[in-house]
DNA sequence: TTGACAATTCGATTATTGTCGATATAATAA
DNA sequence: TTATTATATCGACAATAATCGAATTGTCAA
C-alpha cells in the first residue's frame, strides 16, 4: 500500500467521486440488465456519463485508481465493471489512523 | 476542511514527513534552548535542514500545510514554530473514515 | 538606525497532472 | 470475416506543482 500514491489518486474531485458513488451503485447508475446487478460493480460507460468527462480520462482515472489498489476490475465480455476494494480502503484508513 | 486540498498537501513525501517528525520532535529536532521546549513546535530552519531542501520550498511548503489546516504557527521574536493542529487532523481521518 | 538573521514572497524553470481526440485492441454479433 | 461497440493506450497541449535563488519583510540587538 502506497500512501503518497493513494493521496494523489484521492486529490482530484472526480476519483474522489467515483470512489463514492460505487459505494452505492444502486443510487448512482442505471441498472445493469444482462449482468448480475452491479455484483462486479459498474461499467466505464456510465461511470463516465455520470463524471461528464471524456471516455478516455475516465478510462485513465480508473486504471490509476486501479494500480492504487482502491478499485478491483473484472471484465465480462467487452465491457469491463469496476468495484471498489473494500479491504484495501479499510487498511488505507486504518493506516493514516496510526501513522499520520 | 477541504478533503481535496488535504488529500493534495499530504501527497508529497516530504509534507507528509514534516507531519509525521512533528508528532515526536523531541525525536527528531536539536532542542529549542531559548523557547520553553517545543510547546509551540518546531521553526522553519530546523525544519529545513530535516528534509534537506532549500528554505524557500520549506516556507512554501509550511504555508500551504497551514492553509490546509494541518498546522499551527506561532511567532516568538523572529522565528516562526509550527506545531500539528492535531484536532484537524483527527477530524479529517474521522470524515475520511465516513465518506470515503 | 543600522546589521544581522529568520521567514516569506517573487520570478523563473523543469516536472507532473488534467484532459482531450485519435488510434489501437478486444470481444461480440451479423 | 467484417462491422460494431467497449475499453485502453498514445500523443499533444494547457494547467498546476516542485523547486530553486534572489529580493523583501519582520524582529531584535548593537
Amino acid at each position: 500500500m502506497n500512501i503518497i500514491e493513494i493521496n494523489k489518486v484521492l486529490s482530484n474531485e472526480t476519483r474522489l467521486n467515483i470512489l463514492k458513488w460505487l459505494k452505492d451503485p444502486e443510487a448512482h447508475f442505471p441498472p445493469h440488465n444482462d449482468i448480475n446487478h452491479f455484483n462486479d460493480g459498474v461499467c466505464v460507460q456510465y461511470i463516465g456519463d455520470k463524471a461528464g468527462l471524456s471516455q478516455s480520462t475516465i478510462s485513465q482515472y480508473l486504471t490509476m485508481m486501479q494500480k492504487a489498489g482502491l478499485i478491483i476490475p473484472t471484465r465480462h465480455g467487452k465491457w469491463t465493471y469496476y468495484k471498489r476494494n473494500e479491504k484495501l480502503i479499510k487498511q488505507y484508513i486504518q493506516f493514516l489512523d496510526k501513522s499520520l
